[in-house]
DNA sequence: TATAAATAGGCAAAAAAGTGCAAAAATATG
DNA sequence: CATATTTTTGCACTTTTTTGCCTATTTATA
């Protein structure tokens, strides 16, 4: 069999099952798993596939979604990188979904090993393709406006686990209001995230500081973490700090 | 023999067997590799084959590859198209992942109101935009290779259900082997979804048709209808259809 | 953390390809 | 017809490609 015919017949496999075994391969053809390893190795730099350990899995599974237009997306890139500074290997993670959240969920260092809990469709989606973390998606009834489990399973879900750290995406915060929202089941699902973590971070532009919605999720006083995409030293954030979050 | 009698020889061995070596044609032709490789090389520069490592492909036999996808894509399509017409209002549906379910997920009408069950995060990310289906997730630990729940708490969940239509995208279906994939976890959730379920319809290309991996869902038998983008009387559906299965 | 599987990188043998050359054959030209 | 010119072909040689094997590392997973 030439070279070629026999790529022809790995990506053929790959299409056809999503993933393949180097060793089946080498059994399929009868050409040693260096010649497969080698073969993958090609196809993956031509970008036809893409090799894993043991094998190789079919590209058109792991293609990203569109990065839509984000607002404020740098500010957005700024505020993850310092919540990373939170993330330790080992530890059990809850975070909420929005642009912010999933932004992190980008940047996770490939060498982090750690669970992630979330209900968030979008950031499910890149937590997944993160190599060495694991995931738990909090199923339940889709919120369509905001991609994101909400009902009484999921709460109970949530109450059942006892993570390290949350990491919540939010609308609005205030020193006064608290940390609030517009959408009831939304609520309902962050307040029992915030709830069951040890410790709660709160990923916001500066924006959305100081201002508040209808629907309250928890007090200041529970927010252990306060990261925004300015410097921790800011006028802005004395009256948090008084009460005792800890600005990032 | 002369030249041209010889190159003509050889675009006929290739339409008929899409390969030759270059080491076969000398031995056949009687004359030295080198004026089989000058030969090949004329050809490949007047566009006539395919010139690689050791003889020659057809052209078609490669660019039908290279078009592949896109040719799945269009066989995907149409699957998906078929497989509307089970879905009616009101229905509870319960999905697996894979490219054609996407697929269908995509092009699911506007007005249609359903419930749909899914542990697939691309098909729920696709389902979440539709306007008017109630969306659950069914949510536990997340295998990362196929991006898809799996666990004991998935499959508790699932049992728990009583879908009207199970839809399931399947890597690999024969008669006698029955709907088959590689991987332990998948298996575990697509058996219990195909358990649950009243009728279950396996979507998928006809390459997969008659082939089987190493880990068993079900039976042919549990099999209440068959899409694929060829027509339903087709030759190939025969063996099927005595078997039961309804084919669309 | 320990163990087995998978991988990368180096090496060598074999196959194939490229190169230059010269003999043979075909073709052109006076 | 004789000679010059071009084309074709095989051969000797070097270079490149392909492949399998080996060993040290890395990776997966219990």
């Amino acid at each position: 069999m030439l070279k070629k015919e026999r790529q022809a017949f790995i990506l053929k496999q790959i299409n056809l099952h999503n993933r393949v075994l180097s060793s089946d391969l080498s059994l399929e053809i009868n050409v040693s798993e260096d010649t497969i390893r080698r073969d993958l190795l090609e196809l993956s730099v031509e970008d036809k596939l893409i090799k894993v350990h043991g094998g190789a899995l079919s590209k058109s599974f792991h293609s990203s979604f569109l990065r839509e237009d984000i607002y404020q997306l740098d500010a957005k890139k700024l505020i993850a990188h310092k919540a990373l500074n939170l993330i330790k290997d080992g530890m059990f993670v809850l975070t909420s979904g929005g642009t912010t959240v999933i932004e992190l969920a980008r940047i996770l260092p490939v060498a982090l090993k750690a669970t992630f809990f979330t209900g968030s469709i979008p950031a499910a989606y890149e937590y997944a393709k993160h190599p060495n973390i694991e995931l738990i998606f909090i199923g339940d009834k889709i919120s369509k406006s905001s991609q994101i489990t909400v009902g009484g399973e999921a709460i109970m879900k949530i109450n059942s686990i006892k993570p390290d750290l949350c990491l919540l995406g939010v609308n609005a915060i205030d020193l006064a209001a608290g940390v609030t929202d517009n959408d009831w089941d939304v609520v309902q699902v962050k307040k029992a995230m915030v709830e069951a973590a040890s410790k709660t971070a709160v990923l916001t532009i500066t924006e959305k500081l100081n201002s508040s919605q209808k629907l309250k999720i928890c007090d200041i006083n529970q927010v252990d973490y306060l990261i925004t995409e300015k410097d921790h030293q800011h006028d802005l954030f004395h009256a948090y700090a008084s009460a005792g979050v800890e600005i990032l």
